[in-house]
DNA sequence: TTGAAAGCGTTACCAG
DNA sequence: CTGGTAACGCTTTCAA
């Protein structure tokens, strides 16, 4: 493997004058750089980034934190963010979060304790307190996409007010007796998406009067109903069995915490043949590739956008200053939630019947 | 960032002393050791991992290519991917490749070439004889899960058999008019994972003596049909529609190369009122999460153990010796296809009328 | 504009 | 079993 001494050799230059050409920083002769450039192509010459990082203190890799590749929302974000790293010259390094256990621990404090990454992206984590502390205390910047826990840069949309307008435009076509398939600790991580997004819904429907039945067995008639699960889509088909399988208690309309979970849903009610919007009404979140092919109503957010914009702030944060200081608001339009849109399809309906 | 220096000096040792009882590597005195792992811990000590690479050579980090993150197989391999290095307390560097164009020659000719990564997994990549020969020249270990390309450890299935096993499948079930939505290349690219189930559905059909019809419009009657697609559900959708839209051109059976194809077909058939199995039946590929869920017969495979497989494979290249060298037969079962298995479930059974 | 030399933090060799 | 010392490949002062 050529060195840059090679290079420098051949070129006839020293090792630093080399450096400089190669790495534009610094002044050298027009002339010279191209003497330094052509030798380094001839013997196919590539500088080490770790030999690099170690004196520079920069790695030009940035860690992203992830609890599912296998999840549309995060395979997106996921996207965004390595077409922008990669145009940036950039490396990803990738970390599969479990839940919770060892393995979660091990990731921060061991491996993104390392100097091996300039900064962390963090997607849909609920960060703990002592999570945060170690990364600050490590002085890296950490970029958050939605998940929650007290950082200072995080985008991500109005949950809450997401939850609240489809829980709207549920009620504005009718709907009296709404479930929400809200995500797993909804009700034990209020700050979390799926908790914002519940909230928005209850308070919604506590506005419209509906009282808050106990659960999906409850006797029908108006109300609200809410039911946790996983954000996939076989949790939604489950739940969805169960919520629509009793004639008489089943709602009129469902609003699922994501579109994989409204899909299930969707194919819940074809399975006991109820027909899509007459007999029930179903809203997503997300703007799935797939809601169009299932006609579904959904709340769009970009999660690639999402994605691309959070690597932004993280090279802003890294090139602004050192790394955890007080630069000046590194978050586009001060950390306003990024936008969301109400797609309406065929998939919500006044109900059949007053 | 405390250094090895503040340990030892902290432990009352060299940095020799230091090292070899933090790395485990050498002997040191099982007293002297928990001295420096007590001070070490004290103080927050981590090492750099680049700092170590530049002396060993060895960076603990493994490169993965990947066309697309947001499809099920795909990131089911990532998944058996990252947990398995992750284990090993290896980093996992993405490269979400672009299908071709700059970004494709830069992610192999800049990204990989460097010494960043000690080896390379490859998924789904129809790997052209340049890009292999730049990886062989750098001497780095390429394991390839799928794809094409005459690289030395490959992890697959029988994609040929897998592509006749289907076929048969309809076959014995009766059906004459079979219809193969293929993925994208299945023609131009015979070597890729396309092509080779496509032949083998080819060879399948003309053996039964079917003839292959030009295209979906061709008249009825007993025939193969061909059709490439992208192999995501809308495309599968998309292809469906337009294959089962006219009814007296339409086939019996579809088989899918891809189980998200298979799912944009059952959706089409729903769509366009046709009832499943009676009117049509589907078989795919994959063994999707979601396959139970759309009652669909499939091949199975398994990509998570799959992606676990490859690490094994890719580790083993590199204990065993430096690099690229004459390692004996790094595959399990010396290279053998890994398993499939056909799953019958509600979406294939015998065509409504003889 | 260029060169020489001093590190960056670690491991590995060679003595002791 | 342990300590000194020389690398690893690069960037970056500091002089020239």
């Amino acid at each position: 493997m050529p060195a840059i001494g090679d290079v420098a050799r051949l070129a006839g230059v020293s090792k630093a004058t080399a450096s400089r050409a190669l790495s534009g920083r610094g002044h050298v002769a027009a002339d010279t750089r191209r003497r330094v450039q052509l030798a380094a192509s001839e013997i196919g010459y590539i500088a080490s980034p770790d030999a690099a990082s170690l004196v520079t203190g920069r790695t030009k890799n940035i860690g992203v934190v992830i609890p599912f590749v296998n999840r549309w929302f995060f395979g997106a974000v996921l996207d965004g963010i390595e077409r922008t790293l990669l145009a940036a010259g950039y490396d990803l390094t990738l970390y599969n979060l479990p839940v919770s256990g060892p393995e979660r621990s091990r990731v921060f404090e061991f491996f993104l304790a390392r100097k091996r990454v300039d900064a962390v992206i963090v997607i849909g984590v609920d960060l703990t307190p002592g999570e945060i502390g170690g990364l600050e205390r490590r002085e890296k910047p950490v970029v958050c996409i939605g998940g929650s826990g007290e950082v200072t840069a995080r985008l991500t949309i109005d949950d809450h007010g997401v939850g609240a307008l489809a829980t709207s435009h549920l009620l504005h076509l009718g709907h009296t007796r709404i479930a929400h398939l809200a995500g797993v600790g909804a009700t034990s991580q209020p700050a979390s998406v799926a908790g914002l997004r519940a909230a928005g819904f209850l308070e919604t429907t506590d506005a419209a009067g509906l009282p808050l039945l106990a659960d999906e067995s409850s006797a029908g008639g108006p109300g609200a109903i809410l039911v946790e699960a996983d954000m996939g889509m076989p949790a939604g088909f489950a739940a969805g069995l169960q919520l629509l399988g009793h004639p008489a208690h089943r709602p009129t309309a469902v609003f699922a915490a994501s579109d994989e979970m409204a899909f299930g849903v969707i194919r819940a009610a074809e399975r006991l043949g109820l027909s899509m919007p007459r007999d029930l009404s179903v809203i997503g979140v997300d703007g799935h590739e797939h809601a169009e092919l299932f006609d579904l109503t959904t709340i769009e957010q970009s999660p690639t956008e999402q994605g691309r914009l959070a690597v932004e702030v993280a090279l802003r944060m890294l090139g602004g200053e050192g790394g955890g200081g007080g630069a000046p608001d590194p978050l586009p339009d001060s950390g306003a939630p990024m936008p969301t849109r109400l797609v309406v399809r065929g998939s919500t309906a006044r109900p059949a019947v007053a």
